[in-house]
DNA sequence: TTGACACCAGGAATGGTTCCTATTAATTTG
DNA sequence: CAAATTAATAGGAACCATTCCTGGTGTCAA
C-alpha cells in the first residue's frame, strides 16, 4: 500500500519543479508549460501534466482542481487556504490566523470514512473590483 | 444589476424541477435526462443542462461542481454540506450540527471581496469500504 | 395580428486533460 | 563498463462533460 513507485530524476521533472517553486503565483499547466519551454524547448504539454500529477501524488506540490476552470499548482505545501477570483481565476493564499477558520474534521460522516476536506473562498479580486466599477 | 430575466414556465422546465425534487439523491444532468425522458421523450440533453443552469441561477436548486467529475444537482436548497465518495462519486448530505463545522466567512481576504465559500468533505462511502476490503 | 424574444431539438464545437505509440534514456545488474 | 530493464518522453489523437450554434416554435403583450 505504501510502496512508492520508483521515480527517475529526469531533467524535465527537475526543471518543472524548479520553475514552479520560483513562482509565487499559482500557475496552470499551460502557463508553466510556457515558462519551462524557455529552458527545454522540446518538452511537450503532456509531460508537464504527467509530472505535475506525479509530484502531486508524492506530496511535493499542491494541486488545486476546480470545475469549469483549469487546475492550478502550488509549490508551497504548507497548510493554507485559497481565495479564488470568480472573474479572472486568480488565486491568493490565505494562511489561517485563528482556529475558527479551521473546520472540524470528523473521522466519520454519514457512514463515510472521511479522508479530508476542502475549504475554498471565492470572491472578486482587487483588480477586477476596479475593472467592474467602470 | 438585480434585473431578473423573464422566465417562461415551459413543460420541460417544470418536469425537470419536479423530477429533481422527487429524488433524494444528487443526480448528474445525464441521470436526470434519462428520468425526464420517460415523460418527455423528445427532450434534448442540452435543454436539461440549460434549465438546470437557469434554476440554479434563480436559486431554486443547488449545483455542485467538481473538477474531473460530472456536476450534480440538488432540489434541496436548505443550508447543508456534502460528503463525496472519491471512489464512486456518490454524495450524501451533511447537516451542520454544531458551530464548529461552520467556517468563519470574512467579508474581505487578501483584498478580495469575498462572496462565499465552499466546504466539502471527501472520503469513502460505506459500499466502497466493503468493496475495497475484498 | 404582429412583433419580440424566450425557448426548444438536434447536433457540432470546445477545450482541458488523458491516453496511445514508438522511441529515448535513467538506473540497476552482471 | 556493457547489457538489460523499464520509467519517461514527444507528438499527437482521443475523450467527454458541457456549451454553443442554427433554424424553428410557442407565448406574451400591445
Amino acid at each position: 500500500m505504501a510502496i512508492t513507485k520508483l521515480r527517475r530524476n529526469t531533467p524535465q521533472r527537475r526543471v518543472i519543479l524548479e520553475e514552479l517553486c520560483l513562482l509565487k503565483s499559482h500557475p496552470t499547466a499551460a502557463e508553466l508549460y510556457a515558462i519551462v519551454r524557455k529552458r527545454l524547448p522540446r518538452i511537450s504539454l503532456g509531460t508537464v501534466y504527467r509530472n505535475l500529477e506525479v509530484l502531486h501524488e508524492d506530496g511535493v506540490i499542491d494541486k488545486m482542481e476546480f470545475a469549469g476552470a483549469e487546475s492550478r499548482f502550488d509549490g508551497n505545501t504548507e497548510l493554507h487556504y485559497h481565495v479564488r477570483c470568480t472573474e479572472c481565476g486568480r488565486i491568493e493564499d490565505i494562511f489561517p490566523l485563528d482556529w475558527e477558520q479551521t473546520p472540524a474534521q470528523p473521522a466519520e460522516l454519514a457512514g463515510f470514512q472521511v479522508t479530508g476536506y476542502r475549504l475554498e473562498y471565492f470572491g472578486i479580486c482587487p483588480d477586477c473590483r476596479i475593472r467592474l466599477a467602470h
